[in-house]
DNA sequence: ATCCCGAGGG
DNA sequence: CCCTCTGGAT
């Protein structure tokens, strides 16, 4: 029996409909190197992007290197972090990731997804956020608003974001990987809302498998 | 009240 | 699998 709403054969009107639709769609976060943008990513959990980058424009115009991090002190990077949000744990973490840098990584960025995980705070979403986004490496970051939107588009249906991620590498071709990453966030943060989804001006009602009526 | 581009630990 | 960490925006 043929899944009701599987629409990976929707998957090409569902990319060029948010392209047109996203024509700036990319990464928000403000980095001028690979180490600038594994910090601010690392900072980004639960909270925007927009206030990352007020914290990391002047953090980043004290130091941005894991030497000056770690010169910098946790306690001090605590304090500079403070209106993020999960702050003591995001700066342990930091501190402890730049003492990994210096120690095996000759105080460089890896270009690897694996070697990227090796380091304390940084998971599968953000090790995928810096490749393809520092580096060009083409990754499929399945962050909240991919893993909801994903869904609600009926592109994915499994329920880990491992899997999803799994799922969506198989849909699009691996060179618009990085692309589909930041169209389906843009959709997610503008229209298609965790809470309230703004369905009235979705561009992508007509073929959605999971349209809220109520708003 | 609920959500924000999560990850680690139990 | 679940829980915890956390301030700010809405």
């Amino acid at each position: 029996m043929t899944k009701i709403n599987n629409q990976e054969s929707n998957a090409p009107l569902i990319f060029s409909t948010l392209l047109e639709t996203f024509p700036d769609a990319r990464c928000e976060l403000e980095f001028h190197t690979p180490f600038e943008l594994l910090i601010a990513t690392i900072l980004s959990a639960q909270c925007t992007d927009e206030r990352v980058n007020i914290v990391t424009a002047s953090l980043f115009a004290e130091t941005n290197t894991p030497e000056g991090i770690i010169a910098l002190g946790q306690i001090e990077l605590e304090n500079q972090i403070r209106s993020l949000g999960l702050f003591h744990n995001k700066a342990k973490n930091i501190f402890a990731a730049c003492q990994v840098l210096i120690k095996d990584f000759a105080g460089q960025v890896p270009e690897d997804v694996d070697l990227l995980r090796k380091l304390p705070g940084v998971g599968r979403k953000t090790a995928n956020v810096v490749v393809s986004n520092a580096f060009g490496i083409p990754a499929l970051a399945v962050d909240t608003h991919v893993f909801r939107v994903a869904h609600r588009l009926g592109l994915a249906h499994c329920k880990t974001p491992e899997k999803v991620e799994e799922e969506l590498m198989l849909i699009f071709p691996r060179e618009r990987w990085t692309l589909v990453h930041h169209l389906l966030i843009f959709h997610g943060r503008r229209i298609c809302h965790a809470r309230k989804p703004n369905c009235k001006e979705c561009p992508l009602v007509g073929i959605c498998t999971e349209v809220q009526t109520c708003n």
